[in-house]
RNA sequence: AGGGCGGUGGCCAAGCGGUAAGGCACAGGUCUUUGGAACCUGCAUGCGUAGGUUCGAAUCCUACCCGCCCUGCCA
C-alpha cells in the first residue's frame, strides 16, 4: 500500500490524498517495514485529552497520524487521555469524536481510554517496586521541586529514595486505598536526580487525588501521571509508530525507560513540529481563556481555529485535509499564513458551492422603462466550474436592489460599475443604464438610482459586441429575502498575538471588529430554505453558510472567506 | 548557562555529495456574462555564519551565531 500517489494541484477531489509522501515520517516507516521492525505493520494513534474542543493545529495531528495509517493500509486508534480527572469532562470526548468524524476518519471500534489501563497501569507501578525501580516519597510538591534542582545544578535524591521494596508495596496500597490527602505521597521512578534530563529525575508516576473518574465507577483516588500513562498506553494498544509534538522530544529517553525496564513491547515515537497560524492562536489554554471570559461565543463560534468553530464558519472537512497536507510536517518551528487556510477553503468551494445573488448593502435602482407590474423569470446556471450543477429561475422586475459599492456618482479610473450615464449587465438579466439618482436632501445619501433597460439584452448579453462597464448582481426588490450576515474578520489584530509584547498580555491583540453583522441584506428567493450548514457564494462577494440561528423568519448567514478581490488590491495600492 | 531539537526565497517545504522541486503569497499578462475561476510568465549565483575536505558541498567535517522546548504531584 505504501506506492507514492500521484496529486493533482487542481482536484481537490483528490484531498483525501494524505501528507506529502517524502516526509521524513514516511522515511522511518518505510524503513522500519524495509527491516521488518514491526512486521510490516503500521498502527497509529491520535490521543487527545478530553478537556476542550479539537482545533485545526490537531487537525494537522490527525491528518498525519491517520492519513499515514490509511496510506499504508494500517490502523489507527483514538484513545483519550483521561488521566486527570479534574480537567476532563464527557461534553468533551463527544466533542472530540463529532469532530475527527466531521474530519473523515473512521476509528471504527479502536475507541480507547486510558484509564481503560488503569489496573495495569497500577500493576505496572507494582513491577516497578519489585524491581527497586519506584517508591513511595513523602516530599511535599514544593520540596519534590527543590531537590529536582535546575537546568544547570543537578537535583539531590529524596530521603525516601531508598525504602525497602516492602515498605514501598505497603504505602503504594495505602495511597490507592485512601489512607492518605491529596499531594501528600506520590510513586516515584527511581532513574537519576543528577540527569541533564529533568524528565528523568525521578518523576512522578502516581500522585494522590482523591476526586471520582467520569468513566470509572472504582473510586480511584490515585492517578497515574500523564508520563507512566502515554507510552504504556501506546505500548498496550500495539501501536507501531506513536507520532507526537517535538515538544516530548525530550520524554522520549523516559517513555523507552519505563518501557526496557517493565519488559513490555516498545512503539516507535517521532515527533513533528505543531502547527502555528498567523492571526489566531492555537492551544487549548488560550483558547479555553477566549470561551470563557466571553470573547467569543462559544467553543463554535466562526471566528475561532476550533474545528467546530470552522465547520460553523463553513469550512468542508475536504478543505482542511487539504490544507494540512498542502502545509507538510518536518520538525522545524513554523507560522502558517491564514491566507493558505483559505486558499484550501476557496479552491473547495469554488467547485463545489451553488452560486446565488444576494445584496449585503443594498441600494435601490429603478427601471423606468421596464413595464411596471411585470415579472420575468430568468434562468440562472448555479455553478460555471460544475456543468452538472444545473439551472435555476431568478425573478427579475422594475425594483431591484444593488450594492452600495457597485455605483459611483464619481468614479475614479478603473472603476468598472455603475455610475451616471453608464451601462452595465445585470448578471442573467438585462444591460442598464443609469439616468438619474435621487438623493436625500438632508443627509445626500444615495435612496434610489433611476436607469434604462435594454429590452434586447435579455440574459445579459447583446451580438452587437457591446462593451458593457462591468457585471453587477442584483436581487429583485419585490421577491427579496430578508438575511442577516455575519462578517468576520481575523480574531486578532498581531500576526503574532502570543509573540507581539515579549511575554505581555496576549488577550489585548483581540479585533475589535472581528465580527460585523449586517441586518439588511436582500437574498435572492431560491434562498428561502436554504438549510442550515448549506454553502453558497453570493456571486461576487464571498462564499457564505446557512449558520444554525437560522429560524423560519429570519435567514443567517456567515461569510466563510471573501473572493478575492483585485479591485480591493487596486484601491489599496492607490491609497 | 545543562540537556534536547531546529535554522533552504515573504510563509511553508522538497533535497540525503553531481551543480536549488512544488505550494501559498506577490507582480505582470491572456481569457471571461462573477474585478471570481482558469491559463501563461516572473520571483534563491543562493541553502544561519566562517573555515575545511572534495574534481564537485544545502548535503561530509570543525568552530561559532540565532531560534524553540525542558525546572507541574498538567497533558
Amino acid at each position: 500500500m505504501n506506492q507514492p500517489h500521484s496529486k493533482s494541484k487542481s482536484d481537490i477531489q483528490a484531498s483525501t490524498h494524505n501528507t506529502s509522501d517524502t516526509n521524513f515520517i514516511r522515511q522511518a516507516i518505510d524503513e522500519d517495514i524495509a527491516s521488518n521492525r514491526f512486521d510490516g505493520r503500521v498502527h497509529t494513534r491520535f490521543p487527545p485529552e478530553p478537556s476542550g474542543y479539537l482545533h485545526i493545529g490537531h487537525a494537522k495531528a490527525i491528518c498525519i497520524s491517520f492519513g499515514i495509517a490509511e496510506d499504508y493500509g494500517g490502523l489507527y486508534n483514538l484513545r483519550f487521555d483521561d488521566s486527570n480527572p479534574i480537567t476532563e469532562e464527557s461534553e468533551y470526548v463527544e466533542a472530540i469524536k463529532r469532530d475527527v468524524k466531521w474530519l473523515g476518519f473512521d476509528w471504527e471500534d479502536r475507541e480507547f481510554y486510558a484509564s481503560d489501563y488503569f489496573e495495569t497501569l497500577y500493576e505496572y507501578g507494582i513491577k516497578l517496586i519489585r524491581k527497586e525501580k519506584a517508591y513511595v516519597c513523602d516530599l511535599t510538591p514544593e520540596e519534590t521541586r527543590t531537590y529536582r534542582g535546575t537546568l544547570t545544578t543537578p537535583g539531590k535524591n529524596s530521603p525516601y529514595r531508598d525504602r525497602s521494596v516492602e515498605e514501598n508495596m505497603t504505602l503504594f496500597q495505602g495511597m490507592r486505598n485512601g489512607e492518605f490527602p491529596d499531594g501528600s505521597r506520590t510513586l516515584r521512578a527511581k532513574i537519576d536526580m543528577t540527569s541533564p534530563n529533568l524528565n528523568m529525575r525521578d518523576p512522578v508516576m502516581y500522585r494522590v487525588l482523591h476526586a471520582p473518574h467520569s468513566r470509572i465507577d472504582e473510586n480511584w483516588c490515585i492517578y497515574p501521571t500523564y508520563d507512566f500513562t502515554h507510552g504504556q498506553s501506546d505500548s498496550i494498544e500495539g501501536i507501531t509508530h506513536s507520532l507526537c509534538d517535538v515538544q516530548f522530544e525530550d520524554h522520549r529517553p523516559l517513555y523507552d525507560w519505563f518501557l526496557e525496564t517493565l519488559e513490555i513491547y516498545p512503539p516507535r515515537q517521532i515527533e513533528f513540529a505543531r502547527l502555528n497560524l498567523t492571526y489566531t492562536v492555537l492551544g487549548k489554554r488560550k483558547l479555553r481563556v477566549l470561551v470563557q471570559e466571553g470573547h467569543v461565543n462559544g467553543w463554535d463560534d466562526p471566528r475561532l481555529p476550533t474545528l467546530a468553530g470552522l465547520r460553523r464558519r463553513g469550512y468542508t472537512p475536504e478543505a482542511i485535509r487539504d490544507f494540512c497536507n498542502r502545509i507538510g510536517v518536518s520538525k522545524a518551528d513554523n507560522l502558517i499564513e491564514i491566507a493558505q487556510l483559505e486558499y484550501s477553503i476557496r479552491s473547495d468551494l469554488n467547485l463545489h458551492a451553488p452560486r446565488v445573488m444576494a445584496v449585503l448593502n443594498p441600494v435601490k435602482v429603478v427601471i423606468d422603462n421596464y413595464p411596471e407590474a411585470q415579472v420575468e423569470m430568468l434562468e440562472a446556471d448555479n455553478n460555471p466550474e460544475d456543468e452538472n450543477a444545473g439551472t435555476r429561475e431568478i425573478p427579475f422586475s422594475r425594483e431591484i436592489y444593488i450594492e452600495r459599492d457597485d455605483f459611483m456618482e464619481d468614479p475614479p479610473r478603473k472603476f468598472y460599475r455603475l455610475a451616471p450615464g453608464r451601462e452595465v449587465r445585470l448578471k442573467h438579466a438585462y444591460y442598464i443604464t443609469c439616468e438619474s439618482v435621487i438623493k436625500d436632501e438632508n443627509t445626500g445619501e444615495i435612496v434610489e438610482i433611476h436607469c434604462s433597460y435594454d429590452p434586447e439584452t435579455r440574459g445579459g448579453w447583446s451580438d452587437d459586441g457591446r462593451r458593457v462597464q462591468g457585471t453587477l448582481h442584483w436581487v429583485s426588490a419585490e421577491h427579496a429575502v430578508d438575511a442577516e450576515v455575519r462578517l468576520y474578520d481575523s480574531l486578532f489584530t498581531e500576526r503574532e498575538p502570543e509573540n507581539a509584547a515579549d511575554g505581555a498580555d496576549w488577550i489585548q491583540f483581540i479585533n475589535p471588529n472581528s465580527l460585523e453583522v449586517l441586518n439588511t441584506c436582500k437574498a435572492e428567493p431560491s434562498l428561502v430554505d436554504a438549510a442550515a450548514g448549506s454553502r453558497f457564494q453570493f456571486l461576487r462577494i464571498g462564499y457564505f453558510c446557512v449558520d444554525p440561528d437560522t429560524t423560519l423568519d429570519r435567514l443567517v448567514f456567515n461569510r466563510t472567506v471573501p473572493l478575492r478581490d483585485s479591485w480591493a488590491r487596486i484601491q489599496k495600492g492607490q491609497k
